[in-house]
DNA sequence: TTAGGGTTACAG
DNA sequence: CTGTAACCCTAA
């Protein structure tokens, strides 16, 4: 494995993953003209695309013998070889994973007219939510989801991606969780790395862990991240960032799932991990853009 | 503009 | 030296 010259980031190429899977591969000037895909590839012209495409099936076509064991959490490549209409999801075998949505490029019909207005962050989110319920031993988490569900438009897995947020925002030390109440952390500026004193060892890393709360595991397709992406076309740098946002969030929770189930999640891992990078990478990107024009 | 072939640069 | 990945050139 060669680690020349501009070597492609994983941001890089999961935007291009991300991009292939949207527009099909081939259109390349297509991808790079997206706004969204434009900030990550801005350093790559189409050409370099094609040949980054072309270097990655190759990758995934040489190994078909062998039997492809873990996927290691970098550079994962994956067996998009379809087209572009096709959109072949993988099919798991006891998870039933969803859709094979058409998707027939909404260009002229945007289905996201009765989108739910921009969400903002899940964490700014909680935050309001614990800051307005003034619960002096702070918020449970179903406090939290029912103010959540009553004031916003909130998607199914609202549990799901509460939990994760919860639990994320609780290691990073932004929220304190007190017996199952959560409470806001007192501002240690950044650095969540709290120096000195505040002993959270005892945590519960692993407390209960091995309880999958549903048997349903739905963990993000392809199709979603695709939907995602769609909403995010022609949207403004905000209300793509809020997207990229919640996108972060459900890949961090596709991740966590993964991780707690530990099963057969290999090809979820993946794609939780694809769109745990891509996400990442469009919020970076739509941030610097704001900032630093 | 894209697909394909060729060249360069680096890692093992 | 060989394989791989980014880069480069050119025809369609």
């Amino acid at each position: 494995m060669g680690a020349p010259k501009q070597k492609w980031t994983s941001e890089e190429e999961a935007a291009l993953k991300a991009g292939v899977t949207k527009y099909g591969a081939g259109k390349w000037s297509t991808i790079l003209k997206d706004p969204e895909f434009s900030i990550l590839l801005y350093s790559r012209s189409n050409v370099d695309l094609k040949d980054k495409w072309r270097n990655m099936n190759v990758a995934a076509n040489g190994w078909g013998s062998r039997s492809r064991v873990r996927v290691t959490p970098k550079s994962n490549q994956q067996i998009v070889k379809d087209d572009d209409k096709a959109l072949i999801t993988v099919s798991q075998s006891d998870t039933e994973i969803v859709d094979a949505q058409p998707l027939a490029v909404s260009n002229g019909t945007p289905e996201n007219a009765s989108s739910k207005k921009s969400i903002p962050r899940l964490d700014n989110l909680i935050l309001e939510a614990i800051t307005n319920l003034k619960e002096p031993r702070g918020s449970s988490r179903a406090a939290i989801a029912i103010y959540i569900e009553e004031r916003y438009l909130a998607p199914e897995n609202l549990e799901k991606l509460l939990a994760a947020t919860l639990k994320l925002l609780t290691e990073n030390g932004k929220l304190i969780k007190v017996k199952h109440q959560f409470r806001i952390a007192p501002p240690s500026t950044h650095t969540d790395v709290n120096k000195g004193s505040s002993p959270l060892i005892l945590e519960g890393k692993q407390k209960n862990s091995p309880k999958v709360e549903k048997n349903e595991i739905k963990i993000l397709s392809k199709s979603q991240i695709d939907a995602e992406l769609e909403k995010m076309k022609g949207m403004t740098a905000q209300e793509a960032a809020a997207a990229a946002a919640q996108a972060v969030a459900e890949a961090e929770a596709a991740i966590a799932e993964a991780e707690e189930a530990a099963r057969e999640a290999e090809k979820a891992e993946a794609e939780a991990e694809e769109a745990q990078l891509f996400a990442e990478a469009a919020m970076k990107a739509l941030k610097c853009r704001t900032v630093c024009t």
